[in-house]
DNA sequence: TAGCTTTATCTCGACATTAAGATACTTAAG
DNA sequence: CTTAAGTATCTTAATGTCGAGATAAAGCTA
């Protein structure tokens, strides 16, 4: 079996710490290194296309609600697992891009309805598009059913976190 | 099978986009949602050591080259991936905190040494034990035959994405 | 209806990170 | 020995994020 950097920080704290079962770091620090290494490599697409992936995460959001393509900001927010200042932030300058238009919601005057505009949505569909492409290259290691049982393993674990 | 919130997220743009094939969101979006919670999770026994996630990076890897405990700021920066700016803050952070002091380097005058100091080494066994137990937990809901495939295909996927 | 609690959004200050550039030193080539 | 190129570390400015708090509106309770 061919190894990879955390399996030498494995075989470090085996030897520091012959006492400590430390074989979750392993899984755990794949997942981190994974996901840093992932968002580093799909960034790079979103880049082409003059976003973030958080302005990308915005957008895809509100094309795959489909439509008429408008949410809240809470509802973004709560999708995405970032605070109510960093959604105010991110509309803030995908408004200013001509991306996202802010509506009065007429059912509750506090309340704001991020409405993609045609830019946006023209936008947004070619930078689905290239994304899922680069995605497939990425995960080109892996066969049709090594990526079944992956998604099976962190489907349960996810659900685990979620309780 | 339970659903959990990224089947739902396919499921949208299976309808809005039965053109594409996503399935490799699943797999990345999965990684990418695991990758916060995990993070979360895990910061919050740093927390109760008065570590961030960063600066415990730098303690475990210095605790774990084994003695003398002390490597360079360059081979910290690289084996965690962080940027040499983001290294010079977090020495500088542990150093005001007794944790870690800077030698200077004698066989290379522009280097310096990150030397674990007494108390830094201190609070690390006792943040890696904890740590280590919080994992196990966090991991409780797969067994160990999953862990196994788990680590596995993420070893495979990482070594594909570092050639 | 009046008062209290909750909700929706935004503002602001603090912080961690990055990338580019500065400085000082080392190494290799001629 | 001198010079050019490379390396190690730190500095700085810009960015994205969070969390606490402000404001306004809605909803509940008596």
């Amino acid at each position: 079996m061919t190894s990879d950097p955390v399996d030498e920080i494995l075989a470090q704290w085996q030897k520091e710490r012959p006492d400590l079962d430390v074989s979750p770091m392993g899984i755990i620090g794949r997942m981190t290194r994974l996901a840093k290494y992932l968002k580093l490599e799909i960034g790079k697409t979103f880049a082409q296309f003059g976003l973030n992936p958080g302005e990308f995460d915005v957008l895809a959001t509100l094309r795959r609600s489909g439509q008429p393509y408008r949410l809240s900001p809470t509802e973004l927010y709560n999708s995405m697992m970032v605070s109510s200042g960093t959604m105010t932030n991110r509309i803030d300058g995908l408004e200013k891009a001509e991306l996202v238009k802010r509506l009065p919601d007429p059912s509750d005057r506090r309340g704001t309805l991020i409405q993609l505009t045609d830019k946006g949505f023209d936008l947004i569909e070619k930078t689905v598009e290239a994304h899922v492409v680069n995605e497939h290259r990425i995960l080109e290691a892996l066969d049709k059913s090594e990526l079944e049982t992956f998604t099976i393993l962190m489907r349960k674990l996810l659900i685990s976190l979620e309780e």
